[in-house]
DNA sequence: TGTACATCAGTGAACGCGCGTTCACTGATGTAC
DNA sequence: TGTACATCAGTGAACGCGCGTTCACTGATGTAC
């Protein structure tokens, strides 16, 4: 619905959700996902508790409303990175660097998304699309590569079982793609996440901090291990 | 403390630690470090809450021991898997392979140690030494490939900052390996518990699950990428 | 344009709950002589 | 070997706390005629 037909009421509505969404964020950085108090977010927008349940019918709704934002605000700046270049290794790095970038600013939605799974919460459906704009992002960088012939010839073949999930992934989302060329990418993409995940989790305290020139080399290996050109 | 010269008092005291230790692992598989519960553990085990407290001055403690044991499990069974082989390539494998065995059977224990951060928990220095056991036995299975020299020339170098950093990595803990397989290492080490976050937080699902085949296609091109023999 | 009614945001009290931690205590186990 | 004292595991009641959620309500905003 366009902002100008509007009603007043509405438009409270919207700002009001919006602000009880930055605070439960606000609150996240804090405490995490887990100890989220719909009380305390109340609190700090001086509303009473009982009020919070006109915008979200219980704290599991509002947690996936964050959720969903988290991906969808990663996706975007992934997407976003990856319309800044045209060669194929350099759309990956930047796409890789803007994750990273990301990811540093919002740890506790990385966090929210990539760590540990919150117990007797279910991930809806909802999250399923918002949650994939990352990984199409980085196949997309794949298959425009292999459409302008700027990647380079695939490596050695796979096992039959990684053969038949590879090209299933590939005729949903990568037509055109090689299966090889495909998988390395997956190995890539699980290597770029566990970087920042281990970032972030201070693994690479007194070892690889600061982890700007490791995150660099490895984003360019990655890339030539995929064949980008 | 020998066991024959330990009083009972003694004896008991150990078995009462192991069985809180042990109905906490329970409860955390259920619940989650976050929301673990001093009173829960101790209503499980028959127990007053306020009991426990003569064996974890806090909760805080207890998480702490958790974490602690979590880590040394992990890591000796990294380490007693890489004892199986000698060839490089086929320690990198069942170490790998041992490594993945233990996140599946204990997906609660890997996200206490790998997953987000606990809000307001600070690990303490004595988690180190069981942190960095799973890095050191796959730095030795590239320290004794060097020194068997069944390890491929090093590749292309690095930029000074990650040479630096490698270097003193390698003073420390790797005497003798060239600083470009240190940096390959790392990217392998970080790669490989990418795949198991990812594995286990479910973003494989509908795409590489079971991750069987990807996984062992992922360590056979990784122990490739560091030039394992 | 004005009025009557419906919708909905926000209030404030209350529900039942479980939590971590403290404290004074009882009774069993261990130690010194 | 026996006794007196010290140590320590475990009890049970209590502390103060914050939580998610429900419910009957008030008053403002929106809608139909």
């Amino acid at each position: 619905m366009p902002a100008v037909h509007r009603t007043a009421r509405e438009r409270a509505r919207a700002e009001v959700t919006a602000a009880i969404k930055d605070e439960a964020r606000t609150q996240l950085a804090k405490v995490g996902a887990e100890a989220l108090s719909l009380r305390a977010v109340a609190r700090q927008l001086g509303m009473v508790s009982s009020a919070l349940y006109r915008y979200f019918p219980c704290k599991d709704d509002l947690l996936t409303a964050l959720i969903i934002d988290a991906y969808n605000s990663l996706g975007a700046a992934a997407e976003a990175a990856a319309g800044t270049e045209t060669r194929p290794r350099a759309r990956w790095r930047a796409t890789c660097h803007a994750i990273r970038a990301w990811a540093r600013a919002n740890p506790h939605e990385y966090s929210l998304i990539f760590g540990s799974p919150i117990p007797g919460y279910a991930a809806p459906a909802d999250t399923i699309t918002p949650a994939s704009r990352v990984p199409l992002a980085l196949i997309a960088v794949v298959t425009d590569a292999v459409e302008q012939d700027l990647i380079s010839s695939p490596p050695a073949a796979l096992s039959a079982e990684l053969e038949a999930q590879a090209a299933d992934i590939a005729t949903r989302f990568a037509p055109g793609v090689p299966s090889p060329v495909l998988a390395r990418l997956f190995v890539a993409w699980s290597q770029l996440f566990g970087m920042l995940s281990f970032e972030l989790t201070g693994q690479f305290t007194n070892s690889l901090e600061p982890a700007d020139a490791f995150f660099g080399y490895a984003v360019d290996e990655m890339a030539a291990f995929v064949g980008l050109g």
